[in-house]
DNA sequence: GCGAAGGCTTGACCTGCATCAAGGCTCCGT
DNA sequence: ACGGAGCCTTGATGCAGGTCAAGCCTTCGC
């Protein structure tokens, strides 16, 4: 386990230091949950809204908390960890912009959220949150609908760790991140990868070992090429089809 | 793949024969979506809901078909089963009792769901139960809930698959599912396992034959023993420590 | 009652990925 | 510029679970 430094302990969450941003010139507004908010909405989301950042490594929550908070991905990336009592892990996600984390609204957190690289929020206390959504049903309709967009999600993701080999692991795995990417950016075929191989694999089920040696080997069959935090794609529709089984 | 018989075939889904049952009277209300509604929404639902059974190995629905109905399970087994192109099989959940099918109100449904014993289901048409669910905050809150229990469950699920060896797994479906059933019967100890190994297989990420080998492993430990169409737990506290992992 | 089919179990062997090990690269702090 | 830490890659070896194969049991049609 890395050590956390006195730094990075001490620093989380901060509040950003220039000017506040605003829920309605929020330029991630449509690509989140307050796309389904009008504007008079807004401005009454926008009093619940606290913004955070929180640097690599920091922890938003832990799983089994009590969920006082939900959260919306302004920037960066954060993984979502689920551990074993004996120090095995399973990363059952990532969240970038424009994803939301705690769509169940549970009165405890089910996973530990802690941040890639530095992450932006939008945290909402969870009670003023609950009681907007019990009072708007068009939030709660698209509350509902992300729960099922990640529901479909965790199902592609359950072939996957059951019946997919290393490769199609990989590949699979570039292919989601990348088109989840393309819905909020304009990255397409050079995808940014901030997390480690060790997130990697415990994403996937792998160690990163092996996760090494199947990036190695694709570089190698020329489908992709490894740049400096990332990877490109040189042949997207074979990755497709690798990613498919 | 089993060859499915004329009489299978033919059969499904068929009216129940006896005199029809009613959301009113019905006893598995208070376990299923229908615990979120009223006497007399109740009874609007009724208007709506069509009462099937389907024979074993029959299909409810298949994946990527237009999602005309949504389901509610009064009796039997059923398996969601997401397929590769090359046969292989990943079976992402059972339903029983009280469980609901369609819950995310997706336009196609995104697995295949087949009957493992007789089922006896309520079949609601998807257009009036999303009118309903558009009209009556409290449903759609329920719907919610449903989907927010499942979206932890598929969680679990990724931990399972991704991190724990055979053992672990067998004793996790074990536990989970004797857990399920226990909601809704007054089942505890005596799992009755209405599913195939192929189909445990399949759900667990591992083959018929560790399947297999990994039951006749817990019952030489004498944690269980296999009963026709089951298994008793005789040390359950121990099964759910091995589930743990 | 009999034979065929399907499902389950068990044994023998094989393999894909894990584990163990070593070395290289990059980034920092000094 | 140097040294150490963290991360990544690559090679050698091991093993859990997959694959192949055989036999048993139960069910069911005739």
């Amino acid at each position: 386990m890395p050590v956390v430094t006195r730094e990075e302990a001490s620093a989380a969450p901060r509040k950003p230091a220039e000017h506040i941003p605003n829920c309605v010139t929020c330029k991630t507004r449509h690509l989140s949950i307050c796309a389904a908010l009008s504007s008079p909405e807004l401005v009454m989301f926008d009093q619940l809204v606290q913004h955070r950042e929180f640097p690599p490594k920091s922890v938003l929550f832990e799983q089994g908390a009590a969920a006082d908070f939900v959260f919306s991905v302004s920037e960066g990336t954060i993984r979502l960890v689920r551990l074993l009592s004996d120090g095995r892990r399973q990363i059952v996600g990532f969240a970038i912009k424009g994803d939301f984390l705690g769509v169940g609204l549970e009165s405890h957190y089910e996973f530990t959220a802690e941040a890639v690289d530095t992450a932006r929020v939008c945290r909402i206390p969870h009670h003023g949150f609950e009681t907007m959504a019990d009072e708007k049903p068009h939030l709660l309709r698209k509350l509902h609908e992300i729960a099922s967009r990640e529901l479909h999600h965790s199902h592609d993701q359950m072939v996957l760790l059951g019946r997919k080999n290393a490769e199609e692991r990989v590949a699979a795995f570039l292919i989601s991140h990348r088109d989840r990417l393309a819905r909020v950016s304009n990255c397409t075929v050079t995808i940014p990868l901030p997390m480690s191989r060790s997130d990697i694999a415990d994403y996937l089920g792998l160690t990163i070992e092996t996760v090494s040696r199947t990036i190695s080997k694709l570089a190698r069959e020329k489908l992709i090429v490894v740049v400096p935090d990332g990877v490109r794609l040189l042949d997207p529709d074979r990755i497709a089809a690798l990613a498919r089984g």
